[in-house]
RNA sequence: GCCGGGGUAGCUCAGUCCGGUAGAGCAACGCAUUCGUAAUGCGUAGGUCAGGGGUUCGAAUCCCCUCCCCGGCUCCA
């Protein structure tokens, strides 16, 4: 008997029945077979020491590929558990899956990992890797698989779950065992231990089983692991360029923003650099806001709490409120955390007719959130934050439109921002979280899949996970080193013009229910910086950097003359220093460079008589000598214009 | 909120395990230096060791509580 393998060139080769796939491997070449984690046969995974017996289109799973890597994590996961059970015994083990760069294992433990104990871990596994156990794959019915995990209460449960739920599946289930150590698990593995080696473990922490807090806590540890050790390294030394990037750090550095903890957890300070970079964006938001139809409106910080018991945020949102100021007489007044009732207090101070629709009201308005201690993280999750929130009140029929308009709007901005590649989130509603009419939600969320298809954004349903009025488009973006960052939302709401029996007057003049659209583009202006920051470790362009040119004079003898060329900068609406201590030029310079300037001016004896400067820009670390100061001016203003 | 790890000078960190009255580099300040593209030299000052309580003859160090930070979980802009 022969088997016919059809490889990815198209060619079609015969092997004797029960030729496994590493087998195939080698015999297509021997690099093949070093790399080869496991093997798919009609796109579904196999282990590559598995027997073959069918004909199929065949191909192999190499370890530098993202598939490769899954499945070399994931074995490495199933070694990190057999290391836990050996070192800590009577611990047990629930899932370990592969996770972007590394995976997971939650255990039940006597106690906490420690620092030392992840150390132990992973000597412990080292051992095993050298030992060169082989991966073997078993399979066993339901009663057999629970009569050998009968010790293991969450491989117990994993067992019964997959029964339940899989209707149409197995009555068997598989296991991996190498050496006495044996794991419930769908595999493919690679064929040894041997084939592992470049990980590291990076930490434990608490993690709640199966995601949900009123579960158990189990501990979870998680790692790294590369198909080499090269490769291991270059993710450590990413790790260490994220790190270099943290906002928290170069916000210090920068002198921009600091979180001092007399002031509270979640509340940032902003200091004059970073109140300068804030207002530059503030500014571009209203003009921007301005010229796409929105009027810009004002909010008081508080309210009364039955406002908000009306607009429900006191029933649904009660974990993320402030707790109630008491005022004299009894009044209760609630911090706000959004500023959407008081936007639709702006549209019922007077009747409103069809005409006036979309009626777009905008605010920069600041809202506190009680957010849980553990998750606060700088600007990026904070417990004050200023929104670029805008309301616009709309007639169902002219949704559709309006939110067309809405997603370029966002891209425009997203874009003049620096961001280039968007992926979108549609979050749809959660039964047990949610108001209004099930109806009207159904017809939003279709609204808003059709208005992601006409702009071609690639999207996501994210089930349930729509706020409380109403289903949204939540619109990440990924930074510089491809990190994805949540930033503008968009929601549909049915039920807050409901709840405040909003109108308006039709041409007919009937009464009709508006609806309402809440938006953030930039999302939280303390995220969105944060997130500018790593986006640009610090380099801001030009039209957004608190300092756009430092004056450098050469010796003293040069400060009337730095000082000059400083006020033809500025008088040309650049931002300027002058740096005019007393150091080394090289010195002043390094302290340009590192606070990440864009242009820096050196002035000296040549240039003080010639009326020129030497020019040296960010991007270009040569330095343009003798240029006039008037060609630099118009340089720099070219260079520092915003977008629009 | 939960699980770990932390908090020592403005910043980065040593000292904590094995209690005996606090140390470095950078920054700051002063003096000298006046210099052309990533750190000039010398000197000075600076800390209720996060806060509170306890143990002890004696606490940065051991114990408890609170606050704040970091990494996860959960949650979220």
């Amino acid at each position: 008997m022969a088997i016919h393998l059809t490889l990815p060139d198209g060619s079609v080769r015969e092997y004797s029945d029960g030729t496994t796939g590493l087998e195939v491997a080698a015999a297509i070449g021997a690099g093949l077979a070093r790399a080869a984690v496991a093997v798919t046969i009609d796109g579904e995974e196999f282990d590559a020491g598995l027997p073959i017996s069918i004909d199929g289109a065949f191909s192999v799973i190499t370890d530098d590929t993202d598939e490769g890597r899954v499945v070399l994590r994931h074995s490495t996961a199933h070694v990190m558990a057999q290391a836990v059970l050996d070192l800590f015994p009577g611990a047990t083990f629930a899932i370990g899956p592969s996770i972007a760069d590394g995976f997971y294992y939650d255990f039940d433990v006597d106690r906490p990992f420690t620092p030392e104990d992840l150390e132990r871990i992973e000597a412990r596994m080292h051992e095993i890797v050298d030992a060169d156990q082989p991966f073997e794959r078993d399979e066993l019915s339901v009663e057999e698989a629970l009569d050998l995990f009968s010790d293991q209460p969450f491989k117990t449960e994993i067992i019964k779950g997959v029964d339940e739920t899989e209707g149409a599946a197995p009555d068997a289930v598989s296991v991996y065992r190498n050496n006495g150590f044996v794991d419930l698990c769908r595999g493919p593995h690679v064929p040894s231990t041997g084939r592992l080696g470049a990980f590291k473990l990076m930490r434990s922490s608490g993690a709640y089983w199966r995601g949900d807090e009123n579960n158990p806590q189990l501990q979870r540890i998680y790692g790294t692991a590369w198909e080499n050790q090269k490769e291991l390294t270059a993710y450590l030394d990413r790790l260490e360029q994220a790190e270099q990037r943290d906002h928290r750090r170069l916000g210090a550095e920068l002198d921009l923003y600091s979180f001092p903890p007399v002031l509270g957890s979640g509340l940032a300070l902003w200091h004059p650099k970073g109140a300068v970079l804030r207002s530059v964006i503030e500014d571009y938001s209203r003009r921007t806001h301005a010229a796409s139809g929105y009027s810009y409106v004002f909010s008081p910080h508080v309210a009364k709490a039955d406002l908000w018991k009306t607009s429900g945020h006191l029933d649904y949102f009660a974990d993320s409120l402030f707790p109630a100021m008491e005022l004299d007489g009894g009044q209760s007044y609630i911090l706000k955390p959004m500023n959407c009732p008081f936007h639709i207090l702006i549209y019922k101070s007077r009747s409103r007719s069809y005409r006036e629709l979309p009626l777009r009201f905008f605010e920069l308005g600041t809202v506190y959130r009680y957010e849980r201690s553990g998750v606060v993280h700088g600007l990026l999750r904070a417990r004050g934050f200023t929104q670029d929130d805008a309301h616009i009140f709309v007639s169902a029929g002219g949704v559709a439109v309006e939110l067309e308009r809405l997603l370029d709007f966002v891209l425009m901005v997203l874009r003049d921002f620096g961001f280039e590649e968007f992926e979108a989130d549609l979050s749809t509603r959660d039964p047990e979280h949610s108001i209004g009419d099930p109806d009207l939600w159904d017809i939003a969320e279709t609204a808003l899949a059709s208005a992601l298809e006409k702009a071609e954004l690639p999207y996501e349903v994210a089930e349930g996970e729509a706020a409380f009025y109403g289903p949204k488009i939540d619109i990440h973006v990924r930074d510089a080193i491809g990190r994805r960052w949540q930033i503008s939302t968009l929601q549909l709401d049915f039920a807050q013009p409901e709840n405040f029996d909003l109108s308006f007057a039709t041409a007919d003049n009937v009464k009709e229910r508006p609806v309402m659209i809440h938006r953030a583009l930039l999302g939280s202006i303390e995220r969105f910086v944060g997130v500018l920051v790593e986006h640009y470790a610090g380099a801001f362009p030009c039209w957004l950097a608190p300092v756009q040119a430092t004056v450098i004079p050469v010796a003293d003898r040069h400060h009337d003359y730095a000082t000059e060329v400083a006020a033809a900068l500025e008088s040309a609406g650049l931002r300027v220093e002058t740096d005019a201590a007393d150091e080394t030029v090289g010195e002043k310079l390094r302290r340009a460079i590192t606070h990440k300037h864009p242009a820096i001016l050196v002035v000296g004896d040549d240039d003080q008589r010639d009326g020129t400067v030497g020019l040296r820009m960010r991007e270009d670390a040569a330095e343009h000598r003798g240029v006039p100061l008037a060609d630099a001016v118009a340089e720099l203003t070219a260079a520092c214009a915003p977008p629009r």
